[in-house]
DNA sequence: CGCGTTGCTTGACATCATGAAATATCGATG
DNA sequence: CATCGATATTTCATGATGTCAAGCAACGCG
């Protein structure tokens, strides 16, 4: 088995893990607020930014295609989203947020205070400091030089 | 959106939802690679630490009781759990580990290597800054005057 | 044209989650 | 002690999410 974890790293990690948990349950309550559940959030948050065929919701949400055909399916049954046919590849249908469905997703992103809320102790140094110290664990290289 | 949030704070949120995405997908991955689901091995995880009535179960995982009855007649049929009688209460019924729950738990706690690789690139230093910063920003329930 | 590939849906099935109702036990009160 | 409200668990009905296999339509390449 692998060696033991140093105390401070074991410490990381469980607010790592606090910090998902509480994530979820802001994002699950804020989505409950709208009479959605966290899937039809999540799927309405990613059509609210531009419509995209359903394979590649089903790649955004790492979960298979069939799976996607249900959630978008209720979404549409409420009149949040719609199917359009991709006008260069009958195959594909691009699912899109309707009129309404745009204002639901909104309204949901406002209420995801999990933005402003957990951060507001925090000053602006520090937000970069954290930023940065994020992009490094997720081994992300900053494509541009950051401000 | 309305541009409330200032750039920095964005790419913060931005980041965290990163993390808990690839956190939930190297629980979810561990979890499968023992032909557990992710309630199973939260329930696992728990039981491995001490044995617990199913209520107290309910609690930790923040759903309904009726739902633990079912997570646990799944592992217990696997025989990794087992329900035994409180003494001290003959309404409870206390979920434990067997042997080989406890040894599968203990497999499925070295391989939730979320621990040590994404913590890899930062030195101690910078481990002892981002926990601090991570606990400001969780600072549980502001009952203080907020600073 | 023919044929393998791709995109989406359907169907069967397991899990997770909730809520309401049933059962058993506890604890307090009269 | 008998009763009654509260608590712990289970069962049942229902819905959402997820997988997989099979099917159909359309694409595109040879």
């Amino acid at each position: 088995m692998a060696p033991r974890i140093d105390p401070l790293t074991f410490e990381v990690i469980e607010l790592i893990g606090t910090v998902v948990a509480r994530y979820h349950e802001e994002y699950e309550h804020a989505a409950a607020q709208h009479a959605l559940t966290g899937a039809q959030a999540r799927v309405l948050g990613l059509l609210a930014r531009e419509p995209m065929p359903m394979r590649r919701i089903a790649q955004q949400l790492k979960c298979e295609p069939s799976n996607v055909t249900g959630i978008v399916d209720r979404l549409e049954g409420r009149g949040l989203v719609e199917r359009r046919p991709d006008p260069t590849d009958r195959r594909v249908k691009l699912a899109a947020t309707t009129e309404s469905g745009m204002e639901t997703a909104v309204r949901l992103r406002g209420s995801l205070d999990f933005a402003r809320e957990p951060l507001a102790g925090l000053s602006h140094q520090e937000r970069m400091v954290l930023r940065d110290l994020l992009q490094r664990m997720l081994e992300i290289t900053p494509e541009e030089p950051a401000e």
